[in-house]
DNA sequence: CATTTGATGTTCT
DNA sequence: GAACATCAAATGC
């Protein structure tokens, strides 16, 4: 009943925005401290909140996959920009891809979100996510989360500090809970040991069966 | 469970 | 014209 109980209380529900340090460092890393960090959108339907639990690193110009590669377009303009932005993009005619920019400014890396754990607004992903019948078929995978929490191309290039996708702090995770494996769905660069995943979160996108033969564990 | 296929359209060569 | 950082449904074990 003290005259500031209320506001303290209130106040360490959401975690701060960009906790994590998206410049002057190696991509791969802030791929892995991104695992855990919580994902939050604002559009017009409402508000969604989401744990990653999965990312890729894309490391530049000189990651045969990464788009940088072909050099600065008008589809890469973003991924050249400053850190702490979006890149989204359209992929295979349908769907939306979201990353977030790290490094310096023309520096072309950034990490792909390819799987989130739902915390708020379940029941809008829902709707966005009408054929998906199970929850967890939600948000397993980069395009999947993309429909759940509205994330579309207008979004490209927008502030990750601002919104309307911010990044905000969450429960840390463990080294022995991160996997680390190849990447997916790319053909150049296959091998690079770069897609990072908290293990046994059943919302982590579906890891091809030949990754089993070999035993990838936490980097 | 694993593997294949069709949908769809922008981007870059 | 080919490639594409995907998804869902269908088919093969």
């Amino acid at each position: 009943m003290t005259r500031d109980a209320a506001p303290t209380a209130r106040r360490s529900r959401l975690g701060s925005p960009l906790p994590v340090k998206f410049y002057d460092r190696p991509t791969e890393l802030v791929a892995r401290e991104l695992l855990g960090t919580i994902l939050e959108t604002r559009t017009p339907d409402g508000v969604t909140r989401a744990r990653i639990v999965e990312t890729e690193a894309y490391l530049g110009p000189d990651d045969p996959a990464c788009h940088a590669a072909a050099g600065l377009t008008r589809r890469t303009e973003h991924l050249f920009g400053p850190p702490g932005m979006s890149y989204v993009y359209f992929i295979y005619g349908m769907y939306w891809c979201f990353n977030a920019v790290t490094r310096e400014r023309g520096h072309g890396a950034a990490v792909l979100i390819r799987a989130v754990h739902p915390i708020t607004g379940i029941d809008l992903m829902r709707r966005r996510r009408p054929r998906a019948h199970r929850d967890r078929d939600l948000t397993n995978g980069p395009g999947k989360l993309c429909l759940a929490m509205g994330i579309v191309g207008e979004m490209n290039g927008t502030s990750l500090r601002r919104g309307p996708i911010i990044i905000r702090a969450g429960d840390a995770v463990s080294d022995a809970d991160v996997v680390v494996t190849p990447r997916i769905g790319i053909t150049q660069a296959a091998e690079w040991p770069l897609r990072y995943l908290v293990r046994d979160d059943p919302f982590v996108s579906k890891t091809p069966p030949q990754f089993f033969r070999r035993n990838y564990e936490a980097g």
